[in-house]
DNA sequence: ATTTCATATGACCATATTATCATATGTATA
DNA sequence: TATACATATGATAATATGGTCATATGAAAT
């Protein structure tokens, strides 16, 4: 499946582990598969799997180092990018994504539906 | 289902309905359900759904005018944002995502597996 | 060349996410 | 209050996504 990059980039880190992943990376530096499989306790295959939609990305880099291949975090966009997003998140997203977002006043639809 | 709050800004936005939606909202500006459902040709319960999603993590605002709600960007931190983030797409997702990301060299895994 | 460790890949299944339909609620007006 | 229009909601069907298993490929060493 393809999509325009722009959709991409979004599918791409709407996943907790593939976030986690980039986070990790971010915080403790580069890391081998298996660093990484380790410190997150997930599978081998599944790390794989999930750098693969992060280097597709370019959120990541790889280089190989004997059998092992190190990934790194995109220092020059992902990194900035990061900063930004968590000025979104700790401004709105405090303790977790609430409803108060009506500008004028609550509009709650309270139902109560016949199931018939 | 509750998220933490960062995992929940990326899972909003890892939908193309909804960023199409954001989009749309950050170039023509504020925009009633039945609007953005005829732009965007998209069901209007489908719309209201999404909106619902992207209320949520703050990414837009509402207001009543009469029988319709007009929906607008967040133009505090979801524009600025965007800026950002197409700063990495252009870069790295010009002709979409591509593969060529191998710092070192090309690692082409080319299957020959039997299925059995 | 064979073995071993590290990583990648494909197929498949469980699960999560989205779209759709029917219908309820809100708002305004006659 | 009755009606019409606008939007929201819930249930559920359709679909997409992620994780697991088995196994293939790569690299290095024996």
């Amino acid at each position: 499946m393809k999509y325009p990059s722009f959709d991409h980039f979004f599918m791409t880190l709407g996943n907790k582990q593939r976030v986690r992943m980039l986070q990790l990376l971010n915080v403790e530096g580069p890391q081998s598969v298996s660093d990484i499989s380790r410190a997150l306790n997930v599978e081998q295959s599944a790390v794989s799997h999930s750098l693969q939609h992060l280097l597709q990305c370019h959120f990541v880099t790889v280089k190989q180092d004997g059998k092992e291949r190190i990934y790194s975090i995109n220092e020059d966009t992902v990194a900035p990018l990061f900063g930004q997003i968590r000025k979104h998140v700790e401004k709105y997203c405090v303790a977790g994504c609430d409803h108060s977002w009506e500008s004028d006043k609550e509009v709650t639809y309270g139902h109560k539906r016949q199931t018939a």
